[in-house]
DNA sequence: AGTCGTCAATACATCTGTGTATGGTTGTGC
DNA sequence: GCACAACCATACACAGATGTATTGACGACT
């Protein structure tokens, strides 16, 4: 039998389901049935729903943090950077990460992971902006700026709202590190 | 007695429930557990959960189309007006529209809605953006940009990230509009 | 005073989900 | 080839929510 689960497994699963479905499906019954195993195997890998949480939103900050760490590695220069920065979030899929937001709205434990990997990407833009000249706190609140319409983006729910052309995003980086 | 609840009583409660615990207590047990009644009231006033959901987000939408008309009232100058705008949207609480966009990440009616209101908060921006001197390409999606701040500012979940400074808005101002 | 409409409590059947206990199946090391 | 660990199914008791049906209490209108 090759069809034998793992908890990395369920928790990417649950990390798709969370995409398309919502926190709300975050349960056993639910999540067994959609992976069409019994609740037998969630609470083998799982001590409860709680703990369950608790893996998925640490699986996700890990995974989200790697990421980043692979923007810091990204080479050119600072403008360059920026760019692909806001090409990149603001381009990208956008249904996990509006799904782990509605979930932080009402998850305390939630709401703390995704503020320290909000904070990380903030000091990230901040980094760049400062490289482009910018003063201290001007660089910081710029970066909160364009950070929270990155996100603000994302949590739009109609599509054709989300476009942005290369000469906008150009335009918002000259707005941004003149 | 005094103490009967309409229609509206149990909407107006239950937009408070949705700003302070999210939308999973958005049904008929907890909330006429938390109102100190029992969900013959509930069935009396609304035929089901479903047609009680869709009340709700009409009885917010109405209440939010009634705050915008009440902006566009608003007296002063274009560039007045925006401040004024932005001030109001940048710093508002946040709770009730947080809990609504979370609520819309996994409900297509009430994401339906939302839209609806950002559609004509976005057009007021850009048409004050327009009379401030922007082509109208330009005052779009800059209105975008700053209404998508505005979101996503709102999304955070730490307190002490939402500070924003009168300078640092009337700035954001003068590089929207200069 | 009596009737009707409005609002709410209670009781019931049903559904979905939790957590636990117990046993069964599959693979791997010796 | 066997013992053990890893993994999963099944069954049970329980909790919380839904929706419906029935009954009851209050107020207004005539």
């Amino acid at each position: 039998m090759k069809d034998r689960l793992d908890r990395t497994t369920w928790l990417n699963f649950a990390l798709t389901d969370l995409a398309e479905n919502g926190y709300h499906g975050l349960r056993a019954q639910p999540l067994a049935a959609r992976l069409g195993v019994s609740r037998g195997s969630f609470y083998w890998h799982f001590e409860d729903v709680g703990s369950f949480h608790r893996a998925l939103i640490a699986h996700w900050s890990e995974i989200t943090n790697d990421a980043l760490v692979a923007d810091l590695a990204t080479a050119g220069d600072a403008e360059r950077r920026l760019t692909n920065l806001l090409r990149r979030t603001l381009r990208s899929g956008p249904a996990l990460e509006r799904a782990i937001r509605a979930w932080a709205a009402t998850n305390a434990q939630v709401a703390e992971l995704v503020d320290g990997v909000d904070a990380r990407r903030i000091a990230y833009a901040a980094d760049l902006l400062q490289d482009l000249g910018r003063g201290r706190g001007q660089a910081h609140w710029r970066a909160k700026l364009v950070y929270w319409a990155a996100i603000g983006r994302l949590m739009m729910m109609s599509p054709e709202d989300h476009s942005l052309s290369d000469a906008e995003i150009d335009a918002l980086v000259k707005m941004m590190a003149p």
